[in-house]
DNA sequence: TATTGTTATACTCTATAACTATA
DNA sequence: TATAGTTATAGAGTATAACAATA
């Protein structure tokens, strides 16, 4: 290994990621660049973001759940909520009515459009989900799902 | 579960994800944002920024590498590599000299300013792998790095 | 003609501060 | 006083097009 003081040049065949590759970080990354990189297509088909459908569809799992649960549930953060919500609502996929008695929340439901339309990407998703790691077995997908999320949860 | 065309109120107790979690993609999302948040901080110990690391670490185990050859194995795009390498340059961490024998190429190199902290970083973020994965065991964590790796590979 | 590095720039994503209305 | 939702805006990250020098 030559130090700048030591002005050789140096030719380097194939690149060694070593290092880089021995930590869970650097590798859950890559692997979520990945298959996002394949869902951000599929998606495209119903002309859902994947942050758009994941609130699609925990809406339509938790009729009534207020945007401050969405920003938790998700990781995101309330002012970058609202115009997503607001755009699914234009398109007459979801409808924001008063929480029951918090007159500060609104609660948050799925038009029958916008139900129809999370169970067709519901189907892309999840037919997508083993084309995308079809490297892994089902005992290895599910091993690896257990993993993250003890890292996360 | 209401329709929008049902006008009645719902209150969501805690949160259902259960289907959100049966994607890998968003698993491994939630894991590597999990752990990223806590290699930012250390990593400011060392003024560096995640991506800054990963070059410089990139660089001390390549010496001579080319930006295009950087790009590929980070997946990152020419033009956003540039202010990253012209940053780390000026701060004396890492050079530029002309390729061998491709005049359009340049290798880049670090400085012994450059690799000492590189060696200093790495210690750094060997010890923090272990405290952000400190809910697997050492068998899971090289089980998880392998399958992550299966997936983007 | 294709590729490396570069510049300029646009677009998206994420983050912060402050406001309102309600609790 | 604190919280839910909102607005405006700033900052970071990522993307595309076009150029000069070289292959």
């Amino acid at each position: 290994m030559h130090s700048a003081k030591d002005p050789s040049t140096d030719i380097v065949d194939t690149v060694n990621t070593d290092f880089l590759r021995t930590l869970v970080g650097y590798n859950a990354r890559r692997a979520a660049l990945s298959i996002i990189e394949v869902f951000t297509e599929c998606m495209a088909v119903h002309q859902l973001k994947i942050v758009e459908f994941s609130l699609l569809n925990l809406v339509a799992h938790n009729p009534g759940v207020t945007s401050r649960q969405v920003c938790n549930s998700l990781n995101i953060l309330a002012p970058n909520l609202v115009n997503l919500v607001t755009l699914l609502e234009k398109r007459g996929l979801l409808v924001r009515r008063p929480h029951p008695f918090d007159g500060r929340a609104m609660g948050l439901y799925l038009s029958e459009e916008g139900q129809a339309l999370n169970e067709r990407a519901e189907q892309t998703v999840s037919a997508l989900e083993i084309e995308a790691t079809s490297s892994l077995t089902a005992a290895e997908r599910k091993t690896l799902i257990r993993l993250l999320q003890k890292i996360y949860d």
